[in-house]
RNA sequence: CGCGGGGUGGAGCAGCCCGGUAGCUCGCCAGGCUCAUAACCUGGAGGCCGCAGGUUCAAAUCCUGCCCCCGCAACCA
């Protein structure tokens, strides 16, 4: 057993939040299960990034204060993530002042005692109408594309971190230390890095961006968002004050999941801020893809973007649909695409048709027979054990998609096996041993989806009424030895009241 | 020559690293079953695996060139 820490990006909430946010937490929150279940000791982090120039126009537009703005929408993002049942231990706002700011400011100034902040004059293409810099390529034919100015030259003061002399120590690092999965984002990762890197900003004058961690020493300026939103990952641990939780830092196992368009402020100004202020470098980023709408970017303009709430609504509330289609249809790492055409089609084959009348069709049978379950270790050859071995490699290397589609697989066999066995044609303790093997193929096939949709998991496992069903939501609720064995539940003697797992749509739609 | 991903039966994808009967899901057609949520099972039709060369006894899989689509390109998950 191991202590790891997981964390995903912390979300930026100038909007509500939409399916790409959904994604990265579920993508987490099925490996932060998976690993607490294996018996691992865990700790889940999200949480939000509230500063920055996005906000304070937001918040202007809006004619709230930028805290207001925060106030109002990051709920939008708890209320969500607790619907859809992301087990996450701890959420963090970075306009926390008592949580965060600390952390922040001690940090800044490790940097600034280690020599890699330096002042300088920046000199930028500076948009009123956008009120920020704008590059070259944001310019059609010399002015701005939404306000049709030119933009102007603007000189402001701003801190860099010194990033440009780390390129070689960051190509050692992520050969070794710190791993990026999936495999072909570390090599983009290392060719970003054969053409050298520039220093970054690190701070605005106030006079630009005010809502954020002032910059201490320096009253006049305002941390950017590398070194305020990064930092999260620490200072929910309380760094560098007087009630730090370092084991979760130093003696764990630390994994950052990330969507790939902030995969190199991860892989390389993340931990060559650590390096500078003396703390070990994380161990693994995970980088997934973005969703596409119905095969098209998700943008506002084309009015393609799903609302998750929309999609739980449609589901009567109920998240393992979702949970279900991302962690299907997306292996991690991939682009993937979200259509209500497609979710329906999910939701019906897969788990109405297979899953949930694969469990109605073993459980009336076996309810109506009133009789123990007839198993013993000589059913099984070796094939359960094997299966829990291909399931758990899957799964320990992040290949959600290879672990669910075993189980899914199983389903399949089990379904044809039924037809071919037709119990419905057999007696009493033949009747009764062909029912038993169903109801422990699926006591097992619950356990294995405990990670993905826990919820219907525990309610496959309460209908063939698993003693443990109870505690299977638990935090600390362990897939022990004997439950990965065939008839490994001695205690397990009868099946429970079968209900329907999934209604069909209709039907809910009416009710 | 900026970087990366992709182009496989009607749709969506796997296979490619470690060459050797082209596989899965959905849909379609024909049967079967009747325990079950009109669910389940079996069989079938349908593909020159983007194009052109090369290596090889053998290439979707390796090499070369080209075409097309998509994403990123420092602050949009």
């Amino acid at each position: 057993m191991t202590r790891r820490y997981i964390t995903t990006a912390i979300d930026y909430p100038n909007a509500a939040p939409h399916m790409g946010h959904v994604l990265e937490k579920v993508i987490a929150d099925v490996i932060a299960r998976w690993w607490r279940l294996s018996g691992h000791e865990v700790r889940f982090q999200i949480g939000t990034d509230e500063h920055g120039i996005k906000i304070q126009q937001t918040a202007d537009r809006e004619k709230m204060t930028p805290k207001a703005l925060v106030d109002r929408n990051v709920p939008l993002f708890q209320d969500l993530y607790q619907e859809l049942q992301i087990s996450a231990d701890v959420f963090i706002r970075t306009s926390d002042q008592k949580v965060h700011f600390p952390t922040v400011v001690e940090l800044w100034k490790k940097l600034e005692a280690a020599g890699v902040l330096a002042k300088r004059t920046y000199t930028g293409l500076y948009c009123s109408g956008c009120e920020r810099f704008v590059t070259e390529k944001d310019l059609i034919d010399g002015a701005c594309e939404t306000h049709k100015v030119p933009p102007q030259k603007v000189e402001e003061e701003n801190w860099f971190f010194l990033l440009s002399e780390e390129t070689k120590w960051l190509q050692k690092l992520l050969k070794k230390e710190y791993t990026i999965e999936p495999k072909f984002r570390e090599a983009e990762t290392l060719s970003l890095l054969k053409q050298g890197l520039e220093d970054v900003s690190f701070s605005r004058p106030k006079s630009s961006l005010s809502w954020g961690v002032p910059v201490p020493g320096d009253e006049g300026q305002t941390m950017y968002v590398w070194c305020d939103a990064l930092t999260n990952y620490i200072s929910g641990l309380g760094f560098f004050t007087d009630h730090e939780e370092t084991q979760w830092w130093n003696d764990a196992e630390v994994t950052h999941v990330i969507g790939k368009d902030i995969a190199r402020f991860h892989a390389l100004i993340w931990p060559a801020m650590l390096k500078a202020a003396g703390v070990r470098t994380p161990d693994r980023l995970l980088i997934h893809g973005f969703l596409t709408s119905e095969g098209q970017k998700m943008s506002k303009s084309l009015g393609n973007v799903v609302k998750p709430e929309d999609v739980l609504k449609h589901f009567g509330g109920n998240p393992d649909p979702l949970r279900f289609y991302l962690t299907h249809e997306v292996p991690v790492g991939n682009d993937g695409d979200f259509s209500w055409k497609r979710i329906d089609e999910i939701y019906d084959s897969k788990l109405r048709n297979q899953l949930g009348n694969m469990l109605n069709r073993a459980l009336v049978m076996l309810q109506k027979e009133q009789k123990d379950l007839l198993l013993n270790a000589a059913d099984d050859s070796g094939e359960t054990a094997a299966s829990w071995k291909t399931y758990e490699k899957s799964m320990d290397a992040f290949d959600l998609h290879a672990g669910l589609q075993q189980i899914m697989k199983a389903i399949d066999t089990m379904n044809a096996w039924f037809n071919e066995t037709a119990p419905w044609k057999q007696v009493d303790a033949e009747k009764v041993k062909t029912l038993s093997l169903c109801a422990e193929g699926l006591r097992h096939l619950s356990l294995m989806l405990l990670p993905f949709i826990p919820a219907t998991a525990q309610e496959i496992s309460r209908q063939l009424g698993v003693p443990y069903a109870e505690k299977m939501l638990d935090k600390n609720f362990v897939i022990t030895k004997e439950m990965k064995t065939w008839g490994g539940v001695k205690e397990w003697k009868r099946v429970g009241e079968p209900r329907i797992l999934f209604a069909p749509l209709e039907q809910k739609k009416e009710a």
